[in-house]
DNA sequence: GACATTTTGTCTGCTGCCTAACATTATTGT
DNA sequence: ACAATAATGTTAGGCAGCAGACAAAATGTC
């Protein structure tokens, strides 16, 4: 029988995924009419303020290279954005937002005002005890991933 | 130019979906080995405790009915799980373990420990305010959401 | 200079989640 | 009794995430 410090554990996981879910899912429905995806307006999102070094965005969205990948290349294929290489490190791959990109970019409505919707008139120090939590959390299970696939 | 409070609405975004995201890739790894799923992990976890529904696996996983449909078709190909459907309610469908199944549920390692990693010592007080905000902003998305299609 | 290592991006194949459309079976209304 | 509606499950198509293996370019080491 579950004690009831465990029922909290999983519930803090069940909401956890059900929050990450609901947003993604309130985003989506917006972008609907539009072609978007979630990530792939976070890329813009970053890319409206001036070009970036795809490895930096890796770094930013905390997505994996090859999600981020796949992600850039459908907003290539659309036509919304630029993949050039460095020209001092081959490697390297500046993303620009194309004229098309821009242009789209304008039209999108505010996807900001999500976040007011969900957490407007939450408490200041509650926020940050969930974030706090929820930190604290990921980086024991990312630690015991590591350990686990390490050892 | 954001303030802290919007700064804040970010950040608890962020973690919810990295803690998400890391709590199930640690269940991959652990499970890994048997080649299950995190959420086929959790239809054996229910069906371990006596034959269910498939409908109230629905409500009881927090997924929708085509997501689950395809995770119980993957465990039926595995013949882990036996798919029948009810006598009097020829729609529903009876879930339950096979004898592999049994089987395969008694060799696996404990998953719950980790959820003991990830929150051990988290204050009670803690955890039911960071359950309290994932909660209240995950009703408020899902109203909007809600809202915006039916409008 | 030559070889090994690291960094960066891509490709493949998988899980899991969603919506929309559909088929089947019950239930309800008239 | 029969048509409309609701519930249940499946299929098809799409987004997003991961791991693992690969290729190309840069960097380090000898």
């Amino acid at each position: 029988m579950p004690s009831k410090t465990h029922e909290q554990y999983a519930l803090v996981a069940a909401w956890a995924k059900r929050c990450y879910l609901a947003g993604r899912t309130a985003m989506e429905s917006l972008l609907r009419p539009y072609d978007l995806g979630a990530t792939q307006w976070y890329v813009l999102h970053r890319l409206a303020d001036g070009p970036t070094m795809q490895r930096d965005l890796v770094r930013l969205l905390q997505v994996e290279r090859a999600t981020l990948s796949a992600i850039v290349g459908s907003l290539v294929c659309k036509g919304l954005v630029e993949q050039v290489a460095d020209r001092v490190d081959q490697r390297q791959k500046l993303l620009r937002l194309t004229p098309a990109g821009a242009k789209l970019w304008g039209e999108l409505p505010d996807l900001t005002s999500i976040r007011l919707v969900a957490f407007k008139g939450i408490k200041q120090a509650d926020l940050a005890v969930a974030i706090e939590v929820l930190r604290t959390a990921t980086e024991r299970l990312d630690d015991f991933t590591k350990k686990g696939t390490g050892a």
